[in-house]
DNA sequence: TGGTATATTAGGTCTGACCGTTAGACCAGA
DNA sequence: TCTGGTCTAACGGTCAGACCTAATATACCA
């Protein structure tokens, strides 16, 4: 028999349920909001929003809130904060740099491991290589000779060839015109380079067949010769890897000798 | 021939060059400072923060600005911030949605082609597929066994297919035991879902190769068979990667007929 | 013993003020 | 006609103080 009350118990207890809910703070609302229109491209790269007084008299909200929901936005890469006059919150497109510090937050903050980091490189870079070798253009090559150019006459500074080195990996990567891959091999080779800036491991030897690996790579992708590409890249990730391992099991336990 | 002046060209201006200077906010030298700390380990995992306020009496800084810090802190998953008694910023350890957040604003904001998310997909799969035959554990089968039985049970709903679908991609990564790839795989199965729910690409017989080729690739994974697991992998979504292109020529030409 | 007020402690929001920086207009001296 | 100085207005950045709201510990009562 149904209770005289509708969605009442017998008990007078309402038997309505409902779902825990969420209150979303009023500075999430609105980066929430301006993050939507962002994202849809109502603004166009560029634009300013409006100035934050003017958002408080648009939202009725106060300038706390409004700033907050400001900041949001710009940590997450979506705005530009400018001061002074003609400043403002410029709108920004999300880019391989923001992905770039989210990586490089996880890798320290989950203290990942080089070889999760090497290892990461081995599934990617094989696969741009092959992507740049069918997609290239001139400018893509141009960059790709000039790092090979600059890790050549790095002398004998470390810091030079480290940099040249990363400057070819990501010319690679850019040349695969896949945008995600360029912004995970960017966040990756800083990683990898952090990691590798304070080893010994990089002698003559070891820039001499990076050297040589990477003209191989750079004429399969001249060439258009995606399969070569792929073993050669393949190739040249996989051993300085292992490389990399043998110097870490040699450096780690010194104490056998 | 040096001129009379050191520093000064011919005709009578300075040749000293400065680069632009940055000049940071006191919001950012807090939340640099906190970072620092949090990620060089002095904090443990779910420690808390002092209190606003007593930040405030520690830093002499304003409210404002030390809550600008923490809100840097949270958008960038170092933090979560409860409210209420006993409440505060408590540490946290950026984790694998942190990054699949960013991945999904670089992707919607910068109108990634799908063409490119099953790119990277067919990068990244195959090798987490391998890695995950060398390393998987018994649970790591476990929630692979699930996400293959949640799969063959979805019925008729796209949505449970869907999902199932993702859960298994997902619990391979996972099983690869590294936190970069699953991360990244996490984001990339969220996007490639979202592009691919709306599009009647997904028919009985998408489904069945579906279900059959997980079935093959978690074999290999469960006999620890990492070649098989890599070429079945790479067939799988090579050919579902190859479906959709098909798909998408056929749909967007329609006007042909 | 177990539920229920109440106090306490936290973050969330608001107000209003002032500071620092910058673009642009204008002016004055070399 | 340059160059530098000055002023102003328009921005974001910071500050101080107040109040609101949510969550929880704790004392209290049935």
């Amino acid at each position: 028999m149904p209770p005289a009350v509708p969605n009442t118990t017998r008990n007078g207890r309402s038997s309505i349920q409902l779902t825990p809910m969420e209150v979303p703070k009023a500075s999430d609302v609105l980066a929430n909001e301006l993050r939507e229109r962002i994202l849809s491209g109502d603004y166009v790269e560029g634009t300013p929003l409006p100035p934050e007084r003017e958002l408080v008299v648009q939202t009725k909200m106060s300038r706390t809130t409004v700033r907050e929901a400001l900041r949001i936005l710009e940590v997450q890469g979506l705005v530009r904060i400018k001061a002074g006059r003609a400043g403002g919150a410029f709108v920004q497109r999300p880019g391989e740099q923001s992905m770039a510090d989210t990586v490089a937050l996880l890798i320290r903050g989950r203290q990942i491991r080089l070889a999760a980091l090497l290892e990461t490189r081995e599934a990617i870079e094989p696969f741009c290589a092959q992507l740049a070798a069918r997609h290239r253009t001139d400018e893509d090559l141009a960059r790709l000779d000039a790092a090979n150019d600059d890790i050549a006459g790095a002398g004998d500074s470390l810091d030079d060839f480290l940099q040249a080195n990363i400057d070819w990996h990501v010319a690679v990567a850019s040349a695969s015109h896949n945008e995600l891959l360029s912004g995970l091999m960017i966040s990756l080779s800083r990683a990898i380079y952090a990691a590798t800036e304070n080893e010994g491991f990089i002698d003559d030897k070891v820039r001499e067949i990076t050297v040589k690996a990477h003209r191989s790579v750079t004429k399969a992708i001249r060439d258009k010769d995606a399969d070569a590409a792929v073993r050669r890249m393949s190739r040249h990730v996989h051993s300085y890897a292992e490389s990399i391992k043998d110097f870490e099991k040699r450096t780690d336990i010194p104490l056998d000798e």
